[in-house]
DNA sequence: TATCAGTATTCATTTTAAAACATACTGAAT
DNA sequence: ATTCAGTATGTTTTAAAATGAATACTGATA
C-alpha cells in the first residue's frame, strides 16, 4: 500500500458582464439573506458582513442587471427594508441551476487524480 | 429592440487536498515559468511576483504532492536553479485537460443568460 | 410633529495580504 | 579560498480591503 492522497476538484462559477464579475455565490447568498430577513441591514448581520459592503453589492447588482434584483423601501413603518424583485428571484434559481450542472459534470469527469 | 446585455459564464477550477486548495491556475503558471526559465528567481521575475512568494508556493506544492513537482538545485555553477520533475510535467497536463473539459462544458451549457 | 428602523453616504480605523528588504547558505568553477 | 547566481528564511514596509463610527435622509404611523 503506497501513500495515496485524496485530491478532489473544486469549481467556482460566476457570471461575467462587460465591466467584470457580476454575480457569484457571494452575491447570491446576500440575495437569499435579503429575502429571508427583509432588509439589507439584517441580511448583513446574518452574514457578519458590514452594512456598507452589503449595500454596495446590492447597488452594483442593481445597476448592472438589466432590471434591479433588489427593491429598496425607504422610510415608513419599520424604517423601510428591502425585498427581491422577480428578476432577483430568477437570478438565484438560474445561478444555482447552472452551478449545479457544472459541478456535477466536473465531479463526474474527475477520478483518480494523482499528483 | 430592448436593452439586452451580454452575460457570460466564468469558471475557475482548482484541485483541493485535505489541507485546502492545492493546485490552481496560479501555481500552474509558476510551474510553466520555472520550466521556461530554469529557476524560481527568473520565473518570479517573469511573473512580476516576489521571489519569496514564488519560493513558498513551490515549497507548498512539493510538500503536499505525493512526490515533488519541482526539483531544486542548490549552489554550483550559476548558483543552482529549479526544474520540473516528471510529476510536475504531468501536473500541468492533467490540470489543463481537466480545466478545458469543464470550461467547454460550461460554455456549451450556457446560453441566453438574462438578469 | 415626533418617533422609529432602515436606507444612504462620508470618513477614520483596523485588519490583512503582498511586496520589499536584508542576510545567510550552497557548491561548482576558477 | 574567492567568486557567483540561485536557494532559503526572517523581518519590515507598503498597499489594499474590510470594518466601524458618525450623520443625514426617508416616510408610514401614532
Amino acid at each position: 500500500m503506497s501513500n495515496v492522497k485524496k485530491y478532489s476538484i473544486e469549481v467556482r462559477v460566476w457570471i461575467e458582464e462587460t465591466e467584470g464579475a457580476f454575480l457569484g455565490i457571494g452575491k447570491i447568498w446576500l440575495l437569499e439573506n435579503i429575502r429571508k430577513t427583509g432588509s439589507i441591514t439584517n441580511a448583513a448581520k446574518e452574514m457578519k458582513m458590514a452594512y456598507r459592503q452589503a449595500w454596495q453589492l446590492v447597488e452594483e447588482m442593481n445597476q448592472r442587471a438589466e432590471s434591479p434584483l433588489v427593491e429598496k423601501l425607504l422610510g415608513g413603518k419599520g424604517g423601510g427594508g428591502a425585498r427581491l424583485t422577480e428578476a432577483g428571484e430568477r437570478a438565484i434559481t438560474t445561478f444555482y441551476e447552472l452551478e449545479k450542472r457544472i459541478k456535477d459534470f466536473a465531479e463526474k469527469e474527475t477520478q483518480n487524480l494523482k499528483f
